[in-house]
DNA sequence: CGAATGTCAGGTCGACTGACATAG
DNA sequence: CCTATGTCAGTCAACCTGACATTC
Protein backbone atom coordinates (compact mmCIF):
# COMPACT_ATOMS: atom_id res chain seq x y z
CA UNK A 1 0.00 0.00 0.00
CA UNK A 2 1.51 3.16 -1.05
CA UNK A 3 -0.48 5.88 -0.93
CA UNK A 4 -0.63 8.77 -3.68
CA UNK A 5 -0.05 12.35 -3.04
CA UNK A 6 -2.78 14.81 -2.71
CA UNK A 7 -4.44 15.39 -6.31
CA UNK A 8 -3.36 19.19 -5.32
CA UNK A 9 -0.24 18.54 -5.47
CA UNK A 10 -0.23 16.87 -8.44
CA UNK A 11 -1.55 20.11 -10.17
CA UNK A 12 1.09 22.21 -8.35
CA UNK A 13 3.88 22.89 -11.21
CA UNK A 14 6.71 24.03 -8.53
CA UNK A 15 5.91 20.74 -6.41
CA UNK A 16 5.85 18.59 -9.39
CA UNK A 17 9.80 19.93 -10.19
CA UNK A 18 10.92 19.34 -6.95
CA UNK A 19 9.64 16.22 -7.19
CA UNK A 20 10.93 15.67 -10.20
CA UNK A 21 14.08 16.89 -9.97
CA UNK A 22 14.62 14.87 -6.78
CA UNK A 23 14.37 11.71 -8.73
CA UNK A 24 17.12 13.34 -11.25
CA UNK A 25 19.37 14.40 -8.33
CA UNK A 26 18.94 10.18 -7.36
CA UNK A 27 19.90 9.03 -10.43
CA UNK A 28 22.89 11.44 -11.26
CA UNK A 29 24.37 11.24 -7.31
CA UNK A 30 24.15 7.65 -7.54
CA UNK A 31 26.24 7.92 -10.85
CA UNK A 32 28.65 10.64 -9.83
CA UNK A 33 29.11 9.08 -6.47
CA UNK A 34 30.87 6.19 -7.72
CA UNK A 35 34.09 8.26 -8.92
CA UNK A 36 34.08 10.48 -5.84
CA UNK A 37 32.16 13.39 -7.70
CA UNK A 38 29.59 16.04 -6.63
CA UNK A 39 26.82 17.31 -8.89
CA UNK A 40 29.02 20.83 -8.95
CA UNK A 41 32.08 19.53 -10.12
CA UNK A 42 30.20 17.70 -13.34
CA UNK A 43 29.11 20.88 -14.23
CA UNK A 44 32.13 23.10 -13.80
CA UNK A 45 34.26 20.34 -16.11
CA UNK A 46 31.44 20.62 -18.64
CA UNK A 47 31.56 24.51 -18.98
CA UNK A 48 35.48 24.28 -19.22
CA UNK A 49 35.56 21.58 -22.02
CA UNK A 50 32.65 23.24 -24.06
CA UNK A 51 33.88 27.38 -23.49
CA UNK A 52 37.43 27.31 -22.72
CA UNK A 53 39.43 28.62 -19.72
CA UNK A 54 37.15 30.97 -17.39
CA UNK A 55 37.59 32.84 -14.56
CA UNK A 56 35.62 31.49 -11.31
CA UNK A 57 33.34 34.74 -11.38
CA UNK A 58 32.41 33.91 -15.04
CA UNK A 59 31.76 30.16 -14.43
CA UNK A 60 29.60 31.16 -11.48
CA UNK A 61 27.35 33.19 -13.65
CA UNK A 62 27.13 31.07 -16.54
CA UNK A 63 26.52 27.97 -14.23
CA UNK A 64 24.17 29.87 -11.94
CA UNK A 65 26.27 29.29 -8.69
CA UNK A 66 27.61 30.76 -6.00
CA UNK A 67 31.11 32.42 -5.80
CA UNK A 68 32.20 30.82 -2.26
CA UNK A 69 30.67 27.40 -3.59
CA UNK A 70 32.70 27.70 -6.49
CA UNK A 71 36.14 29.10 -4.79
CA UNK A 72 35.73 25.53 -3.15
CA UNK A 73 34.29 23.13 -6.35
CA UNK A 74 37.33 24.51 -8.15
CA UNK A 75 39.70 23.76 -5.19
CA UNK A 76 38.52 20.32 -5.28
CA UNK A 77 38.98 19.95 -8.43
CA UNK A 78 42.38 21.33 -8.64
CA UNK A 79 43.41 18.95 -6.10
CA UNK A 80 42.71 16.39 -8.28
CA UNK A 81 44.89 18.06 -10.98
CA UNK A 82 41.55 17.63 -13.23
CA UNK A 83 41.99 21.52 -13.50
CA UNK A 84 44.56 23.96 -13.42
CA UNK A 85 43.88 27.48 -12.07
CA UNK A 86 46.42 30.62 -12.58
CA UNK A 87 46.68 34.47 -11.96
CA UNK A 88 45.19 35.88 -15.07
CA UNK A 89 48.27 38.86 -15.73
CA UNK A 90 45.66 40.95 -17.23
CA UNK A 91 43.42 41.28 -14.33
CA UNK A 92 45.12 40.01 -11.19
CA UNK A 93 42.14 39.47 -9.25
CA UNK A 94 41.01 36.55 -11.60
CA UNK A 95 41.88 33.29 -11.69
CA UNK A 96 42.03 31.19 -15.11
CA UNK A 97 40.79 28.09 -14.75
CA UNK A 98 41.14 25.34 -17.53
CA UNK A 99 40.29 22.05 -17.74
CA UNK A 100 43.04 19.39 -17.95
CA UNK A 101 44.00 16.36 -20.44
CA UNK A 102 43.16 13.91 -17.07
CA UNK A 103 39.56 16.38 -16.30
CA UNK A 104 38.87 16.07 -20.36
CA UNK A 105 39.59 12.15 -19.54
CA UNK A 106 37.69 11.93 -16.51
CA UNK A 107 34.47 14.09 -17.83
CA UNK A 108 34.16 11.57 -20.67
CA UNK A 109 33.46 8.75 -18.22
CA UNK A 110 30.95 10.97 -15.64
CA UNK A 111 29.68 11.66 -19.02
CA UNK A 112 28.54 8.50 -20.00
CA UNK A 113 27.25 7.41 -16.57
CA UNK A 114 25.09 11.01 -16.61
CA UNK A 115 23.45 10.08 -20.04
CA UNK A 116 22.64 7.01 -18.59
CA UNK A 117 21.02 8.56 -15.53
CA UNK A 118 18.97 10.37 -17.84
CA UNK A 119 17.51 7.65 -19.63
CA UNK A 120 16.11 6.65 -16.03
CA UNK A 121 14.87 9.72 -15.17
CA UNK A 122 12.76 9.55 -18.40
CA UNK A 123 12.03 6.05 -18.93
CA UNK A 124 8.63 6.45 -18.58
CA UNK A 125 8.56 9.22 -21.73
CA UNK A 126 8.85 9.21 -25.88
CA UNK A 127 11.02 10.43 -27.13
CA UNK A 128 9.27 13.48 -28.32
CA UNK A 129 7.73 14.05 -25.34
CA UNK A 130 11.41 14.07 -23.95
CA UNK A 131 12.02 16.92 -26.30
CA UNK A 132 9.06 18.70 -25.84
CA UNK A 133 10.02 18.71 -21.61
CA UNK A 134 13.26 19.40 -22.62
CA UNK A 135 12.64 22.68 -25.11
CA UNK A 136 9.73 24.25 -21.86
CA UNK A 137 11.66 23.64 -18.95
CA UNK A 138 14.39 25.46 -20.94
CA UNK A 139 12.23 28.57 -21.72
CA UNK A 140 11.30 28.89 -18.09
CA UNK A 141 14.89 28.65 -16.80
CA UNK A 142 16.33 30.60 -19.08
CA UNK A 143 13.18 33.44 -18.43
CA UNK A 144 14.39 33.34 -14.71
CA UNK A 145 18.01 33.65 -15.50
CA UNK A 146 17.59 36.15 -17.54
CA UNK A 147 15.49 38.04 -14.83
CA UNK A 148 18.81 37.95 -12.32
CA UNK B 1 27.09 40.37 -19.69
CA UNK B 2 25.08 37.71 -18.62
CA UNK B 3 26.69 35.00 -19.94
CA UNK B 4 24.84 31.63 -20.85
CA UNK B 5 24.77 28.06 -20.05
CA UNK B 6 27.28 25.81 -21.53
CA UNK B 7 24.92 24.27 -24.76
CA UNK B 8 25.52 20.79 -23.36
CA UNK B 9 23.79 21.49 -19.74
CA UNK B 10 20.81 23.12 -21.60
CA UNK B 11 19.81 20.13 -22.89
CA UNK B 12 20.82 17.52 -20.03
CA UNK B 13 17.51 16.84 -18.27
CA UNK B 14 18.31 16.43 -14.72
CA UNK B 15 20.15 19.98 -14.68
CA UNK B 16 17.19 21.82 -16.58
CA UNK B 17 15.15 19.91 -13.47
CA UNK B 18 17.39 21.74 -11.15
CA UNK B 19 17.40 24.75 -11.89
CA UNK B 20 13.84 25.11 -13.07
CA UNK B 21 13.30 23.61 -9.32
CA UNK B 22 15.17 26.39 -7.82
CA UNK B 23 13.23 29.09 -9.14
CA UNK B 24 9.97 27.24 -8.13
CA UNK B 25 11.79 27.07 -4.30
CA UNK B 26 12.76 30.73 -4.80
CA UNK B 27 9.30 32.01 -5.71
CA UNK B 28 7.52 30.13 -2.98
CA UNK B 29 9.98 30.09 -0.09
CA UNK B 30 9.70 34.00 -0.32
CA UNK B 31 5.69 34.03 -0.29
CA UNK B 32 6.25 31.48 2.68
CA UNK B 33 9.03 32.23 4.69
CA UNK B 34 6.60 35.85 5.28
CA UNK B 35 4.41 33.63 7.24
CA UNK B 36 7.15 31.70 8.97
CA UNK B 37 6.81 28.32 7.22
CA UNK B 38 8.27 26.11 4.52
CA UNK B 39 7.44 23.88 2.07
CA UNK B 40 6.70 20.76 4.08
CA UNK B 41 4.38 22.64 6.28
CA UNK B 42 2.50 23.60 3.80
CA UNK B 43 2.07 20.10 1.44
CA UNK B 44 1.14 18.39 5.01
CA UNK B 45 -1.66 21.20 5.37
CA UNK B 46 -2.72 20.30 1.96
CA UNK B 47 -2.63 16.83 2.15
CA UNK B 48 -4.37 16.95 5.80
CA UNK B 49 -7.01 18.58 3.90
CA UNK B 50 -7.58 16.90 1.20
CA UNK B 51 -7.30 13.51 2.69
CA UNK B 52 -8.54 13.73 6.25
CA UNK B 53 -6.21 12.55 9.08
CA UNK B 54 -3.44 10.44 8.56
CA UNK B 55 -0.89 9.27 10.76
CA UNK B 56 2.70 10.27 10.36
CA UNK B 57 4.08 7.29 8.85
CA UNK B 58 0.98 7.76 6.19
CA UNK B 59 1.27 10.99 5.04
CA UNK B 60 6.04 10.51 4.75
CA UNK B 61 4.78 8.00 2.14
CA UNK B 62 1.82 10.36 0.47
CA UNK B 63 4.53 13.31 0.54
CA UNK B 64 7.34 11.26 -0.31
CA UNK B 65 9.32 12.70 2.93
CA UNK B 66 11.19 11.29 5.86
CA UNK B 67 9.93 9.66 8.90
CA UNK B 68 12.15 11.89 11.14
CA UNK B 69 11.93 14.76 8.89
CA UNK B 70 8.04 14.43 9.46
CA UNK B 71 8.31 14.10 12.83
CA UNK B 72 9.67 17.60 13.41
CA UNK B 73 7.46 19.64 10.76
CA UNK B 74 4.54 18.06 12.60
CA UNK B 75 5.72 19.20 15.86
CA UNK B 76 6.17 22.81 14.50
CA UNK B 77 3.21 22.46 13.29
CA UNK B 78 1.04 21.59 16.37
CA UNK B 79 3.01 24.01 18.07
CA UNK B 80 1.18 26.87 16.32
CA UNK B 81 -1.89 25.34 16.84
CA UNK B 82 -2.34 24.00 13.12
CA UNK B 83 -2.89 20.51 13.69
CA UNK B 84 -4.03 18.38 16.33
CA UNK B 85 -2.49 15.28 17.34
CA UNK B 86 -3.34 12.57 19.51
CA UNK B 87 -2.82 8.50 19.73
CA UNK B 88 -4.62 5.81 17.78
CA UNK B 89 -6.59 3.90 20.13
CA UNK B 90 -6.80 1.10 17.54
CA UNK B 91 -3.02 1.21 17.18
CA UNK B 92 -1.32 2.84 20.11
CA UNK B 93 2.34 3.22 18.04
CA UNK B 94 0.47 6.07 15.46
CA UNK B 95 -0.27 9.66 16.12
CA UNK B 96 -3.74 10.53 14.00
CA UNK B 97 -2.96 13.92 12.74
CA UNK B 98 -5.70 16.50 11.86
CA UNK B 99 -5.83 19.92 10.43
CA UNK B 100 -7.42 22.58 12.67
CA UNK B 101 -9.90 25.02 11.82
CA UNK B 102 -6.58 27.69 12.88
CA UNK B 103 -4.72 25.34 9.97
CA UNK B 104 -7.01 25.79 7.21
CA UNK B 105 -7.22 29.23 7.94
CA UNK B 106 -4.15 29.55 7.46
CA UNK B 107 -3.84 27.38 4.20
CA UNK B 108 -6.35 29.33 2.58
CA UNK B 109 -3.99 32.31 2.90
CA UNK B 110 -0.93 30.44 1.89
CA UNK B 111 -2.65 28.91 -0.62
CA UNK B 112 -3.15 31.92 -2.64
CA UNK B 113 0.34 33.04 -2.19
CA UNK B 114 1.74 29.57 -3.61
CA UNK B 115 -0.58 29.98 -6.94
CA UNK B 116 0.66 33.79 -7.16
CA UNK B 117 4.94 31.80 -7.09
CA UNK B 118 3.25 29.49 -9.73
CA UNK B 119 2.22 32.46 -11.99
CA UNK B 120 5.50 33.84 -11.65
CA UNK B 121 7.16 30.61 -12.02
CA UNK B 122 5.53 29.65 -15.36
CA UNK B 123 5.10 33.09 -17.02
CA UNK B 124 7.15 32.34 -20.32
CA UNK B 125 4.68 29.58 -21.21
CA UNK B 126 1.09 29.61 -22.35
CA UNK B 127 -2.20 27.84 -20.64
CA UNK B 128 -1.23 25.23 -23.18
CA UNK B 129 2.07 24.74 -22.83
CA UNK B 130 1.87 24.63 -18.87
CA UNK B 131 -0.41 21.63 -19.23
CA UNK B 132 1.56 20.37 -21.09
CA UNK B 133 4.30 20.57 -18.72
CA UNK B 134 2.51 19.93 -15.51
CA UNK B 135 1.25 16.70 -17.58
CA UNK B 136 4.58 15.54 -18.24
CA UNK B 137 6.13 16.10 -15.02
CA UNK B 138 3.56 14.14 -13.42
CA UNK B 139 4.11 10.73 -15.67
CA UNK B 140 7.66 11.38 -14.53
CA UNK B 141 6.89 12.08 -11.06
CA UNK B 142 4.48 8.92 -10.89
CA UNK B 143 7.11 6.71 -12.73
CA UNK B 144 9.77 7.08 -10.00
CA UNK B 145 7.52 7.11 -6.84
CA UNK B 146 5.81 3.74 -7.74
CA UNK B 147 9.59 2.18 -8.11
CA UNK B 148 10.42 3.14 -4.54
C1' DC C 1 9.90 -13.42 17.13
C1' DG C 2 9.86 -9.89 13.25
C1' DA C 3 7.87 -5.46 11.48
C1' DA C 4 5.99 -0.81 11.87
C1' DT C 5 5.86 3.68 14.23
C1' DG C 6 7.52 7.82 16.31
C1' DT C 7 11.57 10.10 17.88
C1' DC C 8 16.32 11.80 18.22
C1' DA C 9 21.21 12.51 17.05
C1' DG C 10 23.96 13.38 13.43
C1' DG C 11 25.82 13.72 8.59
C1' DT C 12 25.90 15.71 3.88
C1' DC C 13 24.85 18.58 0.12
C1' DG C 14 23.48 22.75 -1.94
C1' DA C 15 21.83 27.59 -1.60
C1' DC C 16 22.90 31.64 0.62
C1' DT C 17 24.90 35.71 3.69
C1' DG C 18 28.40 38.56 5.51
C1' DA C 19 32.91 39.71 5.95
C1' DC C 20 37.53 40.59 4.36
C1' DA C 21 41.88 41.52 1.54
C1' DT C 22 43.31 42.43 -2.95
C1' DA C 23 42.96 44.46 -7.37
C1' DG C 24 40.84 47.17 -10.80
C1' DC D 1 35.77 56.16 -4.08
C1' DC D 2 33.18 52.36 -5.61
C1' DT D 3 33.20 47.82 -7.70
C1' DA D 4 34.78 43.10 -8.84
C1' DT D 5 37.10 38.94 -7.42
C1' DG D 6 38.47 35.19 -4.62
C1' DT D 7 38.21 33.33 -0.10
C1' DC D 8 36.50 31.96 4.47
C1' DA D 9 33.20 31.30 8.29
C1' DG D 10 28.93 30.06 9.06
C1' DT D 11 23.55 29.56 8.50
C1' DC D 12 19.64 27.00 6.75
C1' DA D 13 16.47 23.69 4.52
C1' DA D 14 16.07 19.28 2.82
C1' DC D 15 17.53 14.63 2.25
C1' DC D 16 19.24 10.66 4.48
C1' DT D 17 21.19 7.12 8.05
C1' DG D 18 21.34 4.74 12.16
C1' DA D 19 19.72 3.98 16.49
C1' DC D 20 16.23 3.23 20.12
C1' DA D 21 11.77 2.28 22.78
C1' DT D 22 7.08 1.15 22.07
C1' DT D 23 3.52 -1.35 19.97
C1' DC D 24 1.59 -4.54 16.81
Amino acid sequence: MQGRPPARLTRLPSWLLSQAALAGHRAVNEQLAAAGMRRHHFTILVALEEDGPASQADLGRRLWMDRSDMAAAVAELEGEGLVSRRRDERDRRRNVVAITPAGRARLARLAERVDAAQRLLLEPLTDAERRELVGLLRRVVEHHQAAA
